[in-house]
RNA sequence: GGGAGCAUAGCUCAGCUGGUUCAGAGCACCUGCCUUACAAGCAGGGGGUCACAGGUUCGAAUCCUGUUGCUCCCA
């Protein structure tokens, strides 16, 4: 069989991806096995891959597979959200460009083109995890307004009302005016930005040339000023207790009120106050029972309200009211001033704190219980920090606005009376015979009532997500609900702790009174070189389908999941991927070896090759409790190291070259047997990690039968291991490390053999891996002796003395100082034992355990000690 | 302004309940090698007062306090 010298995974990674989709290996379906379920963090319709991910989705799919074959059913489940804000905002946009307005349409109109961009758009991410290797089970794909989980979002949104823990109510919201929608606060980024503080000086009614002056950052805002406020204890502004003030330019007459929230530090201590656009205005506004003027329409131009400028834009207003507040003598200064702008993640528009009309779902009853599950560990974080961030939250949690101004989502299933009251109901049906009964007017029909025009905030589809994909809300009591939920491990990023994470575990907790996961595993941020985040917006981001291409899906996926500790951000580097690449090129070559031996069946198994096996047996199974126990730990990097190092150290670079046969002569038919069986085993152990290379090359190793594959095969059990022949390993390869060192620094090649001879009075010494050491270092002759060579170099391994006869090569001067320069340390190392066993309170405090180590290192460096003395001796 | 977390080799990080797997790993770097699986490789090597200052202890990277610097969350 040919096999080219370097692996190349195309081809390869899309002839296995087929074939595990025509064999329907990621498919499943309830039965008597262990569920192992993941539910995706469904991905933003609108989105295409990005690192992060790549991230999130390479681990989703290490956890899955190798749940699989661990045996379990394990069930991935994709699909996508519909992103209301941001699928809007790209048909709006579209639409824009092919001069249609979104105000020219009807909300029928404009949804038919929502649903075509989404079905030609919206499952290109999907298809992108393909070619990561993704093994979701593509059969159950859901779509958050597919329209049983429309139907369960509207089921949920009716129950609550009905349970009195959704209300209508006027709050002060995050308004996006270009957008124009409310947003949560989560959805607003808040960024320090250098703007300026206004001093505005405004006349005390009533007398002559007396002034209050303010400090503002909007002086556009004081239009809908109802009040100026100080400090009860501010003595500066005593004698104006009780005074009113105008607004500059339009003479409004407004109260001087006090007030503790004032900062007196800050500005002049006096403070404005506009409650219809600002959040703590507001609050005052209620304690002191302000008017709210709401100076500004929809799209952040100034309203009637206002008296001035009106239908300008906000911002230009600012510099309009700056030149006409200086003209009317109100400017007192101007000063740099930097301060927290708050804009859309979405749009980038700077946010109106806006009050308006929306629906909200209570946190009171639900936060509580959601915490509680997450404190006891009932659910566990991963890494375990963020459970204090988590509690910070739920302890401060405030009412979730679920209302969103837009067309693209679930309509709010309220209808209006025409006098103003409403009903919730499922359908319009259901809707008039609950406004006739509200009413008492039996005559009402289905065109006397008005639907909300809002739809539902999609956190509120996706809060529902674990259950709602197994038809849970709708069919509680149906076979995979039953079956998958509680899921296993949810895999996603810091940032949606909250608006997510949190929401999920209170729908589970309400709707299938049980947690809707086990485990929660926190993913960092991908972020560049500059410690900047990726992303498209900044063009610092590789193409992730780039990426494979150029290394490979395995390699690439080797690379994010090396650097990337649970919940640390990642800072990626292409050269990681390399270093995944490198890898697969490594097992490629590996099994280019094995597969390159010709085997005699009449050959026995060599002592070397026997002692090989049963070495790297151990080895194997010691490495794989390690492994295991990083994925209990939920270390993903570490198990993948240590898999990393079994294969190459110990697999590739130990293994195979203690059992490889002479150039050119064939094996025997036992080894080529387990070390085919190691092979195999190691490709299972990696394949979570690559499933691409390991099924290509376990597919090589043995004749396999059509529709069988390593994906779901079964992960090897752990065996024992025997601790003695590892010991005995270290010791070998030390010997053989420190005859290499000889070797070359004398210049002697490997395929000169040489002479090995060892004094071990005591007959101490393990003669397990002679053979090895023989093979290994080219030794053509072993020899126990009680006395030093002549002109050899020697090493000290263990208290056993070995040398090895180099006749004219020999450099005393130079064995001399190293002698020396080893005793030297020996001594000091001694002398600080010394020290600790000298010390009675040692001796009284430390654990038995402790000192026996100190006495066994006591004894150890004085037999140490005492070969060196002598070894000096000789060569003086 | 309030809260949380972090600081260990050039980089990214391991180091659980204080004591030889306590100073580690991978990558990067340096020096030899195109040795018949692999130069995408092999064999070696250098490199850290464990941020700083105190304290507890026989013993501190590890526990406590303070300082500095960074990050995140909330206001």
């Amino acid at each position: 069989m040919e096999i080219p010298a370097k692996y190349d995974p195309r081809g390869i990674e899309d002839k296995w991806y087929s074939y595990w989709l025509e064999n329907s290996f990621f498919r499943s379906v309830p039965d008597e096995r262990e569920p192992y379920v993941i539910v995706i963090p469904p991905p933003n319709v609108t989105g295409v891959l990005h690192m992060g991910h790549m991230l999130n989705n390479t681990i989703q799919d290490v956890l899955v597979r190798r749940a699989r074959i661990q045996g379990k059913n394990a069930c991935w489940l994709p699909g996508t959200d519909h992103a209301s804000i941001a699928t809007e905002a790209k048909v709006v946009g579209k639409l824009k460009e092919q001069g249609i307005e979104k105000t020219s349409l009807t909300r029928e109109e404009f949804l038919k083109h929502a649903w075509e961009w989404k079905e030609k758009h919206g499952g290109i991410i999907l298809e992108q995890l393909k070619k990561l290797g993704a093994s979701c089970d593509w059969d159950r794909t859901k779509f958050t307004m597919d329209p049983a989980m429309y139907e369960s979002v509207i089921d949920v949104f009716i129950d609550l009302y009905k349970k009195g823990l959704i209300y209508r109510g006027v709050r002060m919201v995050n308004w996006d005016p270009k957008a124009l929608t409310a947003l949560s606060d989560e959805e607003v980024i808040y960024k320090e930005e250098n703007s300026k503080l206004y001093y505005l000086r405004y006349p005390v009614e009533g007398e002559h040339d007396k002034w209050v002056t303010i400090a503002t950052t909007r002086p556009e805002t004081i239009l809908g000023d109802t009040a100026v406020c100080f400090h009860p204890e501010d003595a500066r502004y005593h004698n104006l207790k009780g005074k009113r003030v105008l607004v500059p330019l339009i003479n409004r007459s407004i109260p001087l009120i006090e007030d503790e929230y004032v900062d007196r530090e800050f500005g002049t201590g006096c403070l404005k106050i506009t409650p219809a656009h600002d959040i703590n205005d507001y609050n005052i506004g209620i304690k002191h029972n302000l008017e709210s003027i709401d100076i500004f329409n929809d799209n952040g131009t100034m309203s009637e309200k206002a008296q001035l400028y009106i239908g300008k834009d906000r911002f230009d207003v600012r510099k309009l009211i700056m030149k006409d507040l200086e003209t009317g003598g109100y400017v007192v200064k101007v000063e740099d001033y930097v301060n927290n702008v708050g804009r859309s993640e979405r749009t980038d528009e700077v946010i109106e704190p806006k009050l308006s009309m929306q629906w909200f779902m209570k946190m009171d009853q639900m936060a509580p219980k959601a915490l509680e599950v997450v404190m006891d560990d009932t659910i566990r974080f991963h890494p375990e920090k963020f459970k204090n961030t988590y509690r910070h939250w739920m302890e401060n949690v405030r009412d979730w606005c679920i209302s969103r101004q837009l067309w693209w989502g679930q309509r709010i299933p309220a209808y209006y009376l025409p006098d103003g009251r409403f009903v919730v109901a499922k359908s319009i049906e259901k809707a008039v015979e609950e406004a006739r009964a509200l009413s008492g007017n039996s005559l009402l029909k289905a065109d006397d009532l008005r639907q909300d025009e809002d739809v539902l905030d999609t956190w509120f589809s996706s809060w529902l997500w674990p259950i709602s994909v197994f038809d849970g809300i709708r069919n509680p009591e149906n076979p995979d609900i039953k079956y998958y939920y509680p899921t296993n491990d949810l895999i996603t990023a810091p940032e949606i702790l909250f608006f997510w994470v949190a929401r999920m575990i209170m729908a589970g907790l309400e709707y299938q009174k049980d947690i809707p996961f086990k485990n929660v595993y926190l993913t960092g941020i991908v972020r560049d070189k500059l410690g900047r985040k990726m992303s498209k917006s900044l063009g610092n981001s590789p193409d992730p389908l780039d990426l494979i291409a150029k290394h490979g899906a395995d390699g690439v996926r080797v690379g994010m999941l090396l650097a990337s500790p649970a919940g640390n951000d990642l800072p990626f580097d292409e050269s990681l991927c390399e270093q995944g690449r490198n890898f697969s090129n490594k097992i490629w070559n590996a099994l280019r070896l094995v597969k390159g031996w010709t085997v005699d069946s009449s050959l026995t198994q060599p002592e070397y090759a026997s002692v090989a096996t049963q070495w790297f047996e151990s080895r194997l199974n010691e490495s794989l409790s390690e492994i295991e126990d990083y994925f209990e730990r939920y270390k993903l990097s570490d198990a993948l190291m240590s898999t990393y190092k079994l294969i190459w150290d110990d697999f590739c670079s130990w293994y195979l070259e203690m059992i490889k046969p002479a150039y050119q002569q064939p094996i025997d038919p036992e080894t080529i047997y387990q070390v085919t069986g190691f092979f195999d085993r190691l490709m299972k152990i990696l394949h979570p990690f690559m499933p691409f290379i390991t099924e290509e090359i376990w597919q090589r190793l043995n004749e396999r039968n059509k529709g069988e594959s390593i994906m779901i095969s079964l992960l090897p059990e752990i065996e024992h291991v025997n601790t003695g022949i590892l010991d005995e390993f270290k010791s070998a390869s030390q010997v053989i490390q420190e005859i290499r060192n000889i070797r070359k620094s004398k210049g002697i090649p490997q395929k000169d053999a040489i002479e090995l001879y060892v004094i071990d009075i005591e007959g101490k010494v393990s003669h397990t891996f002679d053979s090895l050491i023989i093979k290994l270092c080219n030794i053509d002759s072993l020899k126990f002796v009680t006395e030093k060579p002549n002109s050899s170099a020697g090493f000290i391994v263990e208290s056993i003395e070995y040398f090895i006869p180099l006749g004219e090569k020999i450099d005393y001067l130079a064995e001399l100082e190293k002698l020396k320069t080893e005793l030297e340390y020996t001594e000091g190392f001694l002398s600080s034992v010394m020290k600790k066993l000298g010390n009675e309170r040692f001796m009284a405090n430390a654990k038995p355990e402790v000192i026996e180590v100190e006495q066994k290192k006591k004894a150890d460096a004085e037999s140490k000690i005492a070969i060196l003395k002598q070894q000096i001796d000789s060569l003086k």
